[in-house]
DNA sequence: CAAATTAGACAACTTGGTTGTCTAATACGT
DNA sequence: ACGTATTAGACAACCAAGTTGTCTAATTTG
């Protein structure tokens, strides 16, 4: 009963925050230096195949409102381009351009380095250990997509 | 080499979010279905004995304009009073009400009851070493305040 | 006592979320 | 085959939390 409830929750949050925190230092040196942490989990729910605005908000988990809107952003950050679908005139293909596959590889290079550095901290057996625990508590399989409006957004009936 | 390191960072990610939706389904049950993760961080840096709207800006790690803002949802939810600082009438002292005093201690058990929940699953020795391992990992000792923010804010300087 | 600083309010803007409404295109059922 | 549903996406209005900038009143300082 070393630590109050609390603080086991803070550290979550805090071990993350310090994780993406020292992603985009790396990738503000790498040349991505307005790279939100949003980008990266929109991108990587698009996927090398693009995807429409809807799937994309299923994807997400927010609505297809909010996919919009996130895709307007991506797009004026040239990470995505729009194409249109053959054979269904509504819809839009966002598809991924060469700059986004380059940022989600030194993306992926940057966190491998960073949980490295977390690996070597801990040691091997520490490390898995604590991943292995942390694989049990998340409720894996939800999409995260919309981690800043859990935050904000009131607890929804 | 198990897991890919965005993965771990979401695995945080996860684990925090499932934590305090717990938190708040449990708050929910007991008479605050309102209540949002912000407000037992801002009423946790208000503390005991109150303090100005620009003393809650440093504690929370955001601008006193922010700050003022969190207050006045405090105060409309009915969680603080503003009272006059003998002394300095530019002042404001933010102090907490009965209710807030209740929503802290009903969201201290809270975290509580998560938290074990997660120590019975994993058993006592695991979960020890998780969190020290997290302690470890974790920057400690930064205002958590920013936490909506800083997801949405691009990464400055 | 004048000048600088401080506390807080107010306004405008950004980013992310939500609902609700709307049009155009596609799918379906008779 | 045609009229009716459903679907994809755009647009608008709003909420929540953040930012910077400007302003006034009060206090501190030289």
């Amino acid at each position: 009963m070393s630590e109050p409830g609390w603080r086991v929750v803070l550290l979550l949050a805090g071990a993350f925050r310090q994780g993406v925190d020292a992603l985009h230092s790396e990738l503000a040196d790498q040349g991505y230096p307005g790279a939100r942490p949003l980008h990266g989990f929109a991108l990587q729910a698009i996927g090398p195949e693009g995807c429409t605005i809807n799937q994309l908000g299923q994807r997400l988990g927010v609505s297809k409102q909010a996919a919009a809107k996130t895709a307007t952003g991506l797009e004026d950050a040239g990470y995505i381009a729009r194409e249109p679908v053959p054979g269904d005139r509504r819809a839009v293909l966002l598809r991924r351009t060469e700059r986004a596959e380059e940022f989600l590889a030194a993306s992926a290079a940057g966190f491998e380095h960073v949980v490295d550095r977390w690996r070597r901290h801990l040691g091997a057996g520490r490390f898995d250990a604590m991943v292995e625990a942390l694989a049990e508590i998340a409720d894996d399989g939800r999409p995260i997509g919309d981690l800043p409006g859990w935050l904000t957004q009131r607890p929804s009936t």
